[in-house]
DNA sequence: CTACAATATAATCATATGCTTATACTATTA
DNA sequence: TAATAGTATAAGCATATGATTATATTGTAG
């Protein structure tokens, strides 16, 4: 797949609301699906697949500790989606456009 | 609308493989309607939809001279899309990827 | 082992998207 | 004014997308 190909596919996962939305929450820190489910109005469904598709293009890590599953950014080495992290809000930032609390830490 | 939906509303536009193979090409000059016809394989007025899209979201300039219609960059405005372009290939490099030719300039 | 909690997958559906062809508009030129 | 070239809009269509509900899977705890 050509540069461009590719490129477009990654920008694609950044041109949908919850998908940036989750990627500025994990700016700060790890983030588990039910945090996600708890902040975002989106069922748990919906976010696993959203960061299925995140993970299978490489945005994502996964971490599974006990029974919650934890996700991390990705983007060391895809310099032009930092680019466009840079520049959007982190955690609390993203937290209060969405008029929402630091979700309890329930996992562990 | 808030940042993130603008954001990824932007963003959107750019996880399109000709728009973002369009927006690539309007890196080193403008181009027409025309020209762009050429060098891509869609038809004009998918050219047409295309550059309305860019052009309602602010990201490219139209400039009508004689029966043509120019287009060129406007994201010195917007810094994380003009991030992104930074990492892209200019216009050589686009056509070089296309297997094209720089067209012949029949407009003017 | 059973019950429950967290997550993933499957199936489904409504809407969005990108393309095409046909047609309309606009500007140049003969 | 008529013909033509460049561009835009309209309509239609196949596919992609993002969401939901239902169900399966996995892990923990009693």
């Amino acid at each position: 797949m050509d540069q461009l190909t590719e490129a477009a596919d990654k920008l694609k996962l950044l041109g949908d609301k919850t998908r940036l939305t989750i990627l500025c929450l994990l700016k700060d820190r790890e983030w588990c699906v039910c945090e996600l489910v708890e902040v975002l109005s989106i069922s748990q469904p919906g976010i696993s697949q959203h960061m299925r598709k995140l993970k299978s293009h490489g945005i994502v890590n996964e971490s599974r500790r006990g029974q919650w599953v934890y996700y991390s950014l990705n983007v060391q080495d895809k310099p032009y989606i930092h680019a466009v992290l840079d520049y959007m809000p982190g955690t609390a930032g993203t937290l209060s456009l969405l008029n929402r609390q630091e979700p309890g830490r329930i996992c562990e």
